[in-house]
RNA sequence: GGCAGGGUGGCUCAGUGGUACGGCGGAGGACUGCAAAUCCUUUAUUCGCGAGUUCGAUUCUCGCCCCUGCCUCCA
């Protein structure tokens, strides 16, 4: 069974093949980093991670590139509003980002690029439209994309320019050719960060940098290039209208997009100022919760996020822990890694087709419930187990220690120990009044204990 | 207005031309001194509404209703 993505460019399920039998490149736009990630972040980082991690798994050599966009309007502001230059905002807040990220246990990118760095692509790409005619300068002195001069603009949001017009939220702008012409040089105001270019100090506009730095790491014509919804228009629009135009090639061949983080089925935006960080979902959940509820959803469809759907895939993922708990003890020595053959094909089939997640998770909880029955008739498990870990290692779920889940936290362990030592005695002396008394008492603080012909555990609720 | 994507049990979320996956929750049972955990059984005659195609549609077609998103920065 091979592997098939939903191409946003074409609208529907294609058959996966990159340019190269076992290489992938792709291309995720990342953060503009002036302030934390919100649940909206998070979900791109974890899906994406999922589709390099299966990508991985398949055989495929993936190129991994994710950039930052480390200069901008907001960047700007937001740091003249702190009273610091825009490299102390923006290293603080990348290094938020990859501790937020790597908390979700989303593996490191191949490459992490910073626009700041680019910046002689980036010149040189606008130099190239600019030659050609697909770029000019316009009376303020910014260097502007002329839209009109490509004529496939508009094909993967599937609109055209004069749909766009029509209904067109965007200013008048006498210094354009056309309304819907982008920046790609902004001429710097004084005090403002600028870098040289041929048209003068300035500063390069959004969309330039991902088609530079995309095209630099991974050449004009790449496999896949990923982000939220929200890009396709215009943001991956115009990285198409400047990549093809400057290169005279095509650009990427697949385009994946996810869906929306929603809050009250509306969209979680930074605009609408509904949005809930990362640093503050998981003060209350862990953040592995936050990635069960993530995977727990079909990456194109909405996911709507509240506090009771992170408790569902709080007591799901809890369940998974349960058994990966049973296995204390047990050794699962050179068969935990990943393994094609170790995958029920159930799994397989679902991530091959789409990354179907929600369909994949079934098989491992059906998985789960094989095992538990298994281990109840003190079967031979090691099959079992060993697929069970496999399909965790390949979503990231269940990476932490079990004893660890249940019982983390700021609890007084030796004293619970205590307890339940004590509770031990009086079930042997067959005073279940005290045994009760003390277990109650221990629930009372949110501690369940649990009883098995091994003895006795317990767990945080 | 243009374009795109949706409406599946108490909640959530998959899926298929032949009456529907998984999770959460509920009910009953096994186990247990009693629980918890686990396992078993059970929980939609039904997939927004209407019509059509078909032996048969939730799945295909058409119409309608409702929701969301994009069209400005946005993951």
């Amino acid at each position: 069974m091979s592997l098939s993505v939903y191409n946003s460019l074409h609208r529907r399920k294609e058959l996966f093949e990159p340019l190269e039998p076992n290489r992938v490149g792709m291309y995720v736009c990342g953060v503009t980093v002036y302030d934390y990630c919100h649940v909206g972040h998070a979900r791109v980082m974890v899906v994406f991670d999922v589709i390099h991690r299966w990508l991985t798994e398949l055989g495929f050599d993936v190129n991994y590139v994710r950039n930052f966009t480390d200069v901008d309007d907001k960047i700007i502001k937001r740091a003249s509003e702190r009273g610091i230059d825009i490299h102390q905002l923006t290293n603080e807040m990348i290094a938020a980002f990859q501790e937020d990220i790597g908390s979700l246990g989303c593996l490191p990118p191949s490459h992490e690029p910073r626009a700041t760095a680019h910046m002689p692509d980036m010149v040189k790409m606008i130099g190239e439209l600019v030659a050609r005619k697909h770029a000019y300068v316009s009376s303020s002195g910014d260097v502007l994309y002329a839209v009109r001069s490509f004529d496939h603009y508009g094909q993967l949001s599937g609109k055209n320019i004069d749909d766009l017009e029509s209904g067109s939220r965007v200013d008048v702008d006498d210094s354009k050719r056309d309304p819907l012409d982008f920046v790609l040089w902004k001429m710097a105001k004084p005090g403002e960060p600028a870098w040289d270019s041929p048209w003068g100090q300035g500063r390069p506009g959004w969309h330039i940098e991902c088609s530079a730095m995309s095209c630099s790491h991974l050449g004009n014509t790449f496999d896949i290039h990923g982000g939220g919804m929200d890009l396709k228009f215009p943001h991956h629009e115009n990285e198409i209208a400047q990549a093809c135009a400057s290169n005279d090639g095509s650009f990427a061949r697949y385009w994946l997009h996810n869906g929306f983080v929603n809050i009250n089925a509306e969209k979680m935006s930074k605009s609408l100022g509904n949005f809930f960080t990362i640093r503050e979902v998981t003060k209350n959940y862990h953040p592995e919760v936050l990635r069960m509820f993530i995977l727990g959803t079909h990456y194109r469809s909405p996911l709507d996020f509240s506090d009771s759907a992170l408790d569902a895939a709080k007591a799901g993922l809890d369940r998974l822990y349960e058994t990966l708990r049973r296995f204390k003890g047990e050794t699962l020595d050179g068969r935990c890694e990943m393994s094609e053959s170790l995958i029920p094909p159930a799994f397989t089939n679902a991530m091959n087709d789409d990354f179907n997640t929600t369909e994949a998770l079934a098989s491992l909880f059906d998985t789960n419930r094989a095992l538990n029955k298994a281990l109840n008739e003190r079967a031979d498990v090691s099959d079992l187990a060993a697929q069970f870990k496999a399909m965790l290692n390949l979503l990231a779920i269940g990476q932490h220690d079990a004893e660890a889940w249940f019982k983390g936290g700021d609890v007084d362990v030796a004293r619970i120990e205590a307890l339940i030592a004590e509770r031990g005695e009086s079930k042997k002396a067959r005073d279940f009044a005290r045994a009760d008394a003390i277990r109650d008492a221990l629930i009372a603080e949110g501690i369940v204990l649990e009883d098995s012909p091994s003895g006795t555990t317990w767990k945080k609720v």
